[in-house]
DNA sequence: AATGAATGAGTCTTCATTCAT
DNA sequence: AATGAATGAAGACTCATTCAT
């Protein structure tokens, strides 16, 4: 409820959602409860629930940030460049080593899609990273680098191939992420039948 | 378990299969209480405990059940068909058309997903969809009809397109479930930039 | 409710008592279901309430029926001995012994001391063992054999050796039966102090 | 487990112990249920877990306790007492006036050497007391006080003596508890044949 | 700001018993 | 005599949240 915190009171709410992030991600959400929480940084149940309204908008606040920082990353990444397709490539390339940095926030994403309470949250994030890359994917249209199709239809491929590479081969020990990232920034662009 | 059930025995447990998974996709898997479940269909509890050993065992059988269907009718489709980039693209469009017709098992599929208890299931099911895929991709890049690329990867890139459209478009009032296929037909095959 | 049982009726009734004795000794009364059971002997439920009123019913039949024996055991033993001493430490090493080859009712007999429900049952019995050993001492203090005490409190006191001393060295692989009942009537006899 | 517990919190878990032990002893452990103490109580139901882990582990808890206080007593009578017999006649003494005093105790003790669960607990709480007892016999044995025989089977008898004399007749009207005292150290120290 | 204590509805599961066939 | 199916009260335990201090 937009408390006016303390430098101190800021720090405190900084390492709660951090720890609380590590612990979702490890033993996912609902096996890990508030007391775990508390316990596991040796403070009071009353710390809690003086920072957060509830362990639901902790979560969401995760969320929320994580999402932005993945697409500051992407912004950054683009920053500059004029070519609408090396854009996309661009940010299919930054999204799969921002999801490769941050495995834990990867396994957030995934269960909040499947759960009521977030998927709002989840769409609201993801619709956001969809029309960045619908915006390049028209422009690339518009200039003629690329055949006219639904460019909308176009991002939600990309972030399935993303997602879908990133969750299958970031652990795997035998790729490196650049690789991993080449890989779908080749197959985003041509497919499995193109050259 | 293991137990011998006469013909009533085994209406009852489908009937319990089929509420259940309805009740897990409308209101998810956590928020569905056991008593909900035997609640909503005028039974007792004991019934449940009758016919499954737990709420999670039965939520394993119902993914094994539909990972089952969603194979059984993919091995149908292309049953006879020689030309393998053929088979993959009527693996596809019977992969987004099944989903289309089976919203709630969707659903519970992307829920198991995030869940540690069920994960082992439902990488056990996508492994052999995947591995069935990357068969007539190499099919297909022996036989020179398709460039030669990783097929594993390929074949993960083609669930991740299917997974993703499908999510965002199914529920679309806008656009019936051949479109869709073939939406996700042309873009696997050719990605953003192909054709 | 003195149910009129064909032989094969009374055979299975025996059988039933048998496997029940068998599992109550070793998981226990309380975590051994009526469903274990039944389900051990590879019948319906109907079986079981076909032939007993209920658990308790089957229970208190089974701690019937080995007390009885045990007192038969014991009134064998001392058939025809005049002397009421001898008549005592018959029945002493005869109650080790019977114990010593019925683990099962042992631990059965422990157990139903504590449960309010077999309690009755099982005073019942016991009294009537200790009234058979109070009556072999007042024999034994009327003619002078032992000194003048409390026949019935001695009675008890046998018994609590007898128990005592089971309980604890017939498992024991360093003892074999026939020494721990010479134990236990040497210790009945003198006590720590006496000769 | 291990929590750090204000003064209310401490008192608060004594009258757990105190009340769950009273409802134990009068009721049964497993007919007395979580909801059956805290109902009593006048609390909630988390009042319970935030004391202890579980029902099992609060009984282990107060079989502990009065194991170690039933030592406490005999320990206190034989200070100062050097005859080891006469310490061996305080012990029984003791013993059996303190079960006389906490027939609730009592009760449960017996329950717990039944019970799978509690039997290690009982085992060694007891195993305890026959040791003492079996160093003051083995003390009396070396200086020719007693005549020799196995130390640990006289205490085990000893116990046997004492726990049945006190079941049988600590509730009886008519007997006061210093004389099924006295009657308790005539027998074990005499037998029933001994002077 | 922070703590330990308390709440109580809700969770999954068990099981003695009854019933229709 | 016997079976599988059904009942439903009861059990132990969890946990997000609130409160007094």
């Amino acid at each position: 409820m937009a408390r006016q915190l303390t430098a101190r009171g800021r720090e405190r709410r900084a390492q709660l959602l951090a720890y609380a992030t590590e612990r979702f991600a490890v033993d996912g959400y609902h096996p890990t409860s508030v007391a775990d929480i508390v316990d596991g940084m040796g403070v009071g149940k009353g710390v809690f629930y003086w920072y957060f309204e509830s362990k639901e908008e902790l979560f969401i606040e995760i969320l929320r940030s994580a999402q932005l920082d993945l697409r500051r990353a992407q912004l950054r990444a683009i920053d500059g460049v004029e070519d609408p397709v090396r854009r996309i490539e661009l940010g299919i390339r930054t999204g799969v080593l921002w999801m490769a940095a941050h495995p834990d926030l990867r396994r957030l994403f995934e269960f909040a899609r499947t759960e009521t309470a977030f998927a709002r949250a989840m769409r609201a994030g993801q619709s956001v990273l969809v029309a960045d890359a619908a915006t390049h994917l028209r422009d690339a249209i518009e200039c003629g680098a690329i055949p006219d199709r639904d460019p909308e239809a176009l991002a939600h491929a990309i972030l399935g191939v993303t997602n879908q590479l990133t969750m299958v081969y970031i652990d795997a020990a035998d790729r490196d992420h650049e690789e991993i990232a080449d890989l779908a920034v080749a197959i985003c662009r041509n497919g499995f039948a193109g050259e």
